[in-house]
DNA sequence: AGATACTTGCTGAATGATCATTCAGAATAT
DNA sequence: ATATTCTGAATGATCATTCAGCAAGTATCT
């Protein structure tokens, strides 16, 4: 919904611009002009994915973000004091949304850890967090996370926490199944595969979201044979 | 090694650059100024790969590459008529480069479909193929493979033909051994792994060559156990 | 052999386009 | 009245592209 104003000068104003939906009129959120700062980063946040999704990162310009935004050319220098800390914010805030999803997913999976592995693999392919959008702004931060040290930090730090909990997960089911892999090998190779699964699913070719997560499963299944079928973890 | 000479008008010029090893003096290449038109190309391509290996896709410069190659500003249009045309030509060496090596590992496999794969594995992580700077410039194109369709299609068309081969010799194993898994699936699983390892040894975490390649193989011995081994394939 | 014209490869300064950043001041809220 | 949020034109930096001209090589003529 846009609603487009004429001021005394005669030039136009937009308000209620045509942005995400996070401010509905129930919530403490205040709309327009109003709007906290908070809001307003977030709604640029959205923004530069969006951007990152449709031109990439190098023809994301802030221009771009900002008209994406419905909001000014200067704004993104009034909120985030320079494009590069606006990159930044929107990985953190990608980064963190993962890592949110993945450890709640863990939290309803129980103490069991074949559930608990199933949890993960699947939390990776939940329309929440793989939506085209959101892992074509992965892939243009992978992209540039080589030569820049900050986003590669950022990148990292979501990949080592994960990993690990792979690992004591694998290093568990062995305990458990008495399977003849070593944890960390094993728990490379299925992370590995996730990521390149994304990678896949981004670069679009025939792989859909449903097809990833067969393959994904097939692996775990076929890995722990004892713990997980296609079908969902055995009961032990 | 560099010489620097004085022409009558006091102008320093630059023989003999200090470029690729690619013009001895036994083969038919000119070098210096007679350098053929297909060896300056190679000369910039390979500074291409430098330069997004140094700086990413974003930062990369025709200046960069020009410098790279000690060569003057206006080269590349001179050579490839646009920035967009050279790292196409980029790309496309690469992913030629890339097609012919494991093609020509699995003809060095022979028929049997164990030491194919076998073969298909360690090529990927051959020292070759699996050089920082050649990752680094893959994972850059990926970045901007998104929204660029002219690099999606040359990424593509190196997994095609891959995952093609990969799948028949997923069959040919299923059928040999009595396996319970699907082929496609299986074989999207391992793909998208060797994929998650390059992005993996680029991102620069821990992961070392060696440890892809071990983690690759641990995998394909869980999945084919009849046919492969941690030390190699068996002889059926 | 030397002189001459012609071809090809290359240079680097000039051009113009794009874009991040700035900031004076407008619009809105308190 | 004052503070806060936002605008958008102006600025300057970066960079791809152009192109006139130089230099090296080759062919033709004397």
């Amino acid at each position: 919904m846009t609603v487009l104003l004429k001021n005394p000068k005669g030039k136009v104003t937009v308000k209620m611009r045509a942005g995400t939906a996070e401010q509905g009129s129930g919530d403490g959120e205040k709309r327009g002009r109003k709007a906290s700062k908070e809001t307003r980063r977030q709604q640029l946040i959205e923004a530069t994915i969006d951007s990152l999704a449709k031109r990439g990162y190098s023809d994301t310009t802030l221009a771009d973000v900002a008209d994406g935004a419905g909001l000014s050319r200067g704004i993104v220098n009034f909120h985030f004091e320079s494009k590069e800390n606006l990159l930044i914010a929107t990985l953190q805030f990608m980064a963190e949304e993962y890592a949110d999803h993945w450890n709640a997913a863990l939290e309803k999976a129980g103490p069991e850890a074949a559930g608990r592995l199933w949890a993960l693999v699947h939390a990776d392919f939940d329309r929440k967090i793989c939506t085209k959008r959101k892992l074509a702004a992965w892939c243009a931060f992978w992209g540039e996370a080589k030569s820049r040290p900050t986003y590669q930090a950022l990148c990292g730090a979501r990949d080592v926490k994960y990993q690990e909990t792979v690992i004591s997960l694998c290093a568990a089911l062995k305990a458990e199944g008495g399977y003849a892999f070593e944890p960390e090998p094993t728990a490379l190779s299925l992370c590995a595969m996730l990521e390149g699964l994304w990678l896949r699913l981004m670069m679009g070719d025939g792989t859909t979201r449903e097809k990833a997560l067969e393959a994904a499963i097939a692996h775990v299944a076929t890995v722990f044979p004892k713990h997980l079928t296609l079908q969902g973890p055995r009961s032990q």
